[in-house]
DNA sequence: TCCGTTCGATACGCGAATGTATCGGATGCA
DNA sequence: TGCATCCGATACATTCGCGTATCGAACGGA
């Protein structure tokens, strides 16, 4: 009775199926990423893991499916990521410091960033989609707003903005703006020192000059 | 033998050429923004404008030159509408007022945002199409750090950033977070107040509470 | 109004991608 | 090892979208 996302009863899954759908998983990340969801047929995403569309259809139900599953997984990845970045230190934040390792985690791969992007117009066209990638963003907010607050008043003050959670909004957008730029310049490094200032001057009070 | 983009010779143009693409041209907006440049084909466009596939071919020889086409158009018309906000006041900058009437432009239709946002993918993939943009961008760029230029010292102070040219940085990616956090809720007012609060904390020092 | 030119509708052939149905081999349990 | 099951390759029919070639009608200058 149980039916999972392709429609086929829960029942025994073999090892095969496993590794098969992790390869189709990984081919599809280094299309999407050379090419882009929208110019990508399933038959590229097969002839690139080495299969055939049999295989394709046995796991997956449409390409937008297979597309909501590469994206969850990846996510998850980096916020797992980002959540031990965060969870290194002690109690007290030392506010440059996570910034760089924050900063390190989340512009790390262009083409997880080019994937991303594909899959945010994806969102915006599709609610239910869109409903998904909102709560991810806020329980990644959340995550950073709790730092922060932890944080106030150990170090320098947080921000010129309102609350922690006005901050951690701050943060988030800030991190978004970056990357559009660094989506046109593929210059990782320069996106990477620009969101280290940014953040830090987001974060700290305005004494910190250089 | 000049050529023009699509090909013909430069010769005498029809007042119903003009017309033809102009209407292609809204409608192709009409349908890139409900459905995603990725998901929509020519004789889509050309349905949604009334006209067969000749008409098309006629005019536009892909379907990328057709959107490279769009952009460039409401690019240019959005930037003129900026400029005019920049430029309506006096040589003393009032930031929030300029803030303010620049935000009105900037998130007015949603539409938009989901159309140049799909454009951003595919100008990542295209370094052709990404110099173009990131020219824009720069122009852009420069026009805000002149306006803060100008004021600089006469009303509060510009920022805990470093130069105006870091700041209109920081402006162009405050406003493409915004995007993005928009693309996802819709919520257009709560952009337009947040985009406020987050360059007004921005270009002003920390004494401007609430 | 007349006529050469331009525009866009129609019809055609083609290639690509899709989804399905079938079948042989791989897989894992007893 | 033997066997029931699962998986994925192959072949097929079909649909969809593309690009071109042709032709009648609209256009605009004389």
């Amino acid at each position: 009775m149980a039916t999972e996302q392709n429609g086929r009863a829960t029942g025994r899954v073999t090892r095969r199926r496993v590794r098969t759908r992790a390869n189709l998983l990984d081919a599809a990340f280094a299309v999407f990423a050379a090419k882009g969801f929208g110019r990508v047929s399933i038959e590229e995403v097969c002839e690139a893991a080495g299969y055939s569309r049999g295989a394709f259809y046995s796991n997956f139900g449409t390409l937008d499916e297979l597309f909501f599953a590469l994206y969850r997984e990846r996510a998850d990845l980096i916020a797992q990521q980002v959540a031990d970045a965060l969870a290194g230190e002690g109690p007290d934040l030392d506010v440059p410091a996570s910034v760089d390792r924050v900063t390190e985690v989340l512009l790390l791969d262009l083409d997880w960033l080019l994937v991303k992007t594909d899959f945010l117009v994806h969102a915006a066209r599709d609610p239910a989609v869109a409903q998904t990638l909102l709560e991810q963003r806020a329980r990644l907010r959340r995550a950073i707003a709790d730092r922060l607050a932890r944080a106030r008043g150990h170090i320098p003050l947080p921000a010129v903005l309102g609350d922690a959670d006005s901050a951690a909004h701050a943060v988030v957008a800030a991190y978004d703006g970056v990357t559009t730029q660094l989506l046109l310049d593929k210059d990782v490094d320069a996106a990477r020192a620009w969101l280290k200032q940014l953040l830090t001057a987001l974060l700290t009070d305005g004494s910190a000059s250089e």
